[in-house]
DNA sequence: TTCTATATCGAACATTGTGTCTAATAACGG
DNA sequence: CCGTTATTAGACACAATGTTCGATATAGAA
């Protein structure tokens, strides 16, 4: 039985390497980091990153991966947008993260891949939620909750996150079920 | 008196690059398309490409800098939300590659674009629509009737475009203004 | 038409980043 | 302790970027 757990020197490279994306993140956005940047600031050998990773975006990937199963996770616990209230706790956790994300131009990309992600959560609720309509009308609700969700994430980290995440959600509830006319 | 119009060789290489541009993002997304494709296609010099642009982005910027005059147009013709047939139109005029855009995972940059157009523009009907609140609040509205709205284009380009632009528009405004109560 | 300014060309160039490969070394787990 | 496997350094071919320069072609004015 060679395979209890994974060798020590692969969890310790991959921490190695996702927390340096994070880091060149924060510094200087995702598209420009390049894979000599990640590996130095890991202080990893080149080889080494290819031995785990395809490319800069399979690493990326494989981050997202983790916050997609914590989404995932709470969305069990909870009856219905479950993701929402979760996503913006995460956030307000790594606000210097995802400050960066937003900032940058470069963030383009990671916010797609979370915005995919998130409407692949919200697809789910729309069945949770009790919704009725044809495949078609479900799959509108799906994309417009997630989209509002995104705005109304973006517009909080623009704006200093100065609301604390329980207020930010009712927030978005409020406005995916009745609409800007109960914004005020 | 030099400088009556454009030089015609100006006028006809631009419009060769932005069309050669278009094209390519049609055939393999934004971001696989190199400025070697694109000048290759353009059948114009590589010095020629950078005496007009300084890279494959400002290329882009100056096609969607035309679309968002167009929508700056539409929008001070029409009451509220203007923005909103006139974009569908568009898209609708030019299906394939507003789909080539959405299929792409490359689209990400260029949706990106596109999205923060549009959002710039809801900020203005924010206050035409007499929306009351403070400073923040209007932010938000803004940042919530742009991404709604994205996420009806996206849902409708991805479906096949069956709707005709209007009986989508018409859609798009009962959300934003009623919440997922009124899809149905 | 002629003249002049300037847009285009082609081809070379340095630079940067990617992804692969190898043989030697180090570290893990049993 | 030993066999397996991960890591390493460094070199490599390749692709794409953005710049430069002299020669050529062409638009627009007179």
């Amino acid at each position: 039985m060679r395979k209890r757990g994974v060798d020590r020197r692969v969890q310790r490279t991959r921490a190695l390497l996702q927390d340096s994306l994070i880091a060149l993140i924060m510094e200087k956005g995702y598209e420009a980091a390049t894979v000599q940047d990640i590996i130095d600031r890991a202080n990893v050998g080149r080889a080494t990153f290819y031995a785990h990773f395809a490319d800069k975006e399979t690493l990326l990937s494989s981050r997202l991966e983790d916050l997609r199963h914590l989404l995932l996770e709470r969305q069990r616990q909870t009856p219905a947008l479950g993701f929402s209230l979760a996503m913006l706790e995460h956030a307000y956790a790594h606000l210097r993260l995802y400050q960066a994300i937003i900032g940058h131009d470069s963030g383009a990309f990671v916010l797609q891949r979370i915005h995919r992600t998130i409407a692949e959560l919200a697809a789910k609720d729309v069945h949770a939620l009790g919704f009725r309509g044809t495949t078609e009308e479900r799959a509108l609700a799906a994309e417009y909750i997630g989209g509002a969700f995104m705005a109304v994430l973006t517009w909080w980290l623009d704006h200093g996150a100065k609301q604390p995440p329980q207020e930010v959600d009712n927030t978005f509830r409020r406005l995916i079920l009745k609409g800007l006319k109960e914004l005020t």
